[in-house]
DNA sequence: AGCATAAATAATAA
DNA sequence: TTATTATTTATGCT
């Protein structure tokens, strides 16, 4: 039913020969060859996903909510990621094909409860109503010295690591995880400056 | 594994005595007392508020971009902080009242440019094509002196200040903050003082 | 008044 | 899919 992808147009797009080319591939190539109908069909899905992003956004719904939700209500699985590649249009037009009318009919049901009011959807979601941002973490300067030796010698400490040092310094085990994540983001983000910075040598 | 009970004063609203209310914490409650006038004012800015953020995101449009593209084209600075706090309504009343009619103008205009292609939009958003866009550049060494002697006097410069001193040296704004932060950053890591600092709150 | 960064969310790698 | 990174939002602090 699909048709391969000529291979005239590989260079353009990076996609293995014999894999299926995903739908914002397709949409953005000119509708050449297929009939109308393919054609129609795939503006549509591309049209929908923007528009979803954007009901789902208005209702305040993570992707990973929608995920559960659909896995709770619907039969099969559905990741975080695999709402994401949805929105993306990162999936294949036939993935695309199944997925849409499932988030079609449970994003207009989902907007039905809302306007019964918003406990009524975060009920029909599933999740804790209330579920409040965790208060921040204040770590003591003598934390975040020991944190950065630690760091120092392994930026990528393991699960066993990581629950070592929070027992250590009797903080949260994921409070640590995430200083870590944070840690390492801000390292790139800092030497990244640095790297532009050099290359940049010349000009003053 | 211990959950530890975290101190509940979230129970109530904790609001010192003499502060100013919140819009968000003031229409939350019942109308009371206050003129019709107030509290429709106060309906409406929460409405604005959320239509806001929606309407942002259907642009596609980060809080960060948001601010940057205010500062650039109305007068003072509007931060990503000042954006999230509008749109979560954790300002007072009174400030609320004056950047309301700033975002309705602001977004207004974006989202005419948007229909006349995303590319417009970035465009408004993105850099102003009058202002000439500044050069990045490295330090030279008399400009680590200067920045020295100004750490020694002031570790953490306002942002004012930092304006100033990058103003001074013809850098970028954004480098001089973060050679300030990787200045304190290098200190910090390396000083071993602080041992007797009496340990704060979320060790548990 | 808004920076610094912790936490949450989205995107990508494995 | 699950695990991790990248990006964005939110907030403690001064």
């Amino acid at each position: 039913v699909v048709k391969p992808v000529p291979p005239s147009l590989a260079s353009a797009v990076p996609l293995a020969s014999g894999e299926a080319p995903t739908v914002g591939q397709l949409v953005s190539k000119p509708p050449q060859g297929g009939t109308d109908e393919e054609c129609i069909n795939l503006e549509e899905i591309r049209e929908f996903a923007k528009n979803f992003k954007i009901r789902r956004l208005s209702l305040g719904l993570t992707q990973t909510q929608v995920g559960q939700a659909l896995t709770a209500t619907e039969g099969p699985a559905y990741s975080q990621s695999a709402i994401c590649r949805f929105e993306k249009l990162d999936i294949t037009p036939k993935s695309a094909q199944k997925l849409k009318p499932v988030l079609e009919r449970w994003l207009a049901e989902a907007e039905l409860w809302n306007q019964k009011g918003q406990q009524n959807l975060m009920e029909f979601v599933g999740g804790e109503p209330s579920k409040k941002r965790k208060r921040r973490t204040s770590f003591t300067p003598q934390a975040i010295e020991v944190l950065n030796s630690y760091f120092e010698k392994n930026a990528l400490p393991t699960g066993q690591e990581i629950t070592q040092i929070a027992k250590e310094l009797n903080y949260d085990r994921e409070v640590v995880r995430v200083w870590f994540c944070n840690r390492r983001q801000t390292l790139k983000n800092t030497s990244k400056i640095n790297v532009f910075q050099v290359q940049q040598q010349q000009q003053q």
